[in-house]
DNA sequence: CAGATATTTCGTTATATGGCGAAATATAGA
DNA sequence: TCTATATTTCGCCATATAACGAAATATCTG
């Protein structure tokens, strides 16, 4: 446990929306469906970002009836991990961007996961509806601009 | 220089071969052949990683007559960055994958610059020579494996 | 100036990665 | 048991990445 995981751990990290959903991870657990309204990303995306970020053991997850619970690892595999996470979540979260995902997560937060999964239900059936305003932000450069 | 920079930063880091030549520049000031040396990869591969982790703030380069020495950043653009490369090179020295490169690099450093170059050419140009059978380590797991 | 050579840039290729949607899995509730 | 639903797995596609060799660039030396 050491150059081996320290590596897939550092793998893990250079994805703009698995280290976004890592410092959200550091905030507070989170189920998926949470994960995947703050990244605006399909479930089944979220689903693997979050497995890499498991098996690199950034996180641990938590099952609660249908729901899965994601948070920051307590115990890091290797080492030099927990001083990296450490002052990712330090320093990062005074990023503006970072700030952003704050200010969504709280809206997050304050709205009922089943009405998010529901949500997310019919967006993802109907095309991009965006009903509310709040998706879709033109100046987010990882949301859907990849695939 | 927060998120995006940091998030460069731990894309370059997320790469075996990077890592290892970042650590070895951590040691000492070293010219790419003798990177090249120590990755048993290509003058241009080596040279293209050096860029990366150059562009991520994580190594600098000097210019020495024809050859570039290249070591650890003094000033890293990113705050967390610093705090990950120390963690990273505090505790992966100990790590058996990297007192593997670090008996070779001792090795390099006791060869010529130049005839390391004069070696490197013969072998780009006459395919895999090996003569001195220090070369094509077969427990490398990321030596010219990958392409 | 001409030749040698250390490094970089360019073009190509094979593989890895990130994204989605559909189907599978697992669990709560009627 | 049957339905609804939260998450994961699978298959596919587009792009990113890492590798190489050839050619270009820059610098020393004769």
């Amino acid at each position: 446990m050491s150059f081996r995981d320290t590596l897939a751990a550092l793998k893990a990290l250079g994805d703009e929306n698995r280290l976004r959903a890592l410092l959200a991870c550091g905030e507070r657990e989170l189920c998926v469906c949470q994960i995947t309204e703050l990244l605006q990303l399909a479930p089944s995306t979220v689903s693997k970002h979050m497995a890499i970020l498991r098996q690199a053991d950034l996180v641990e997850s938590r099952k609660a009836g249908r729901w899965i619970y994601y948070r920051l690892s307590t115990e890091f595999a290797a080492a030099p991990v927990r001083a990296i996470v450490d002052a990712l979540c330090a320093q990062l979260t005074a990023d503006p961007k970072w700030k952003r995902d704050r200010a969504a997560l709280a809206e997050i937060l304050a709205t009922d996961p089943e009405e998010l999964c529901r949500r997310q239900a019919k967006a993802g059936s109907s095309g991009n509806d965006c009903g509310d305003g709040g998706c879709c932000d033109p100046d987010a450069p990882s949301a859907g601009k990849k695939g």
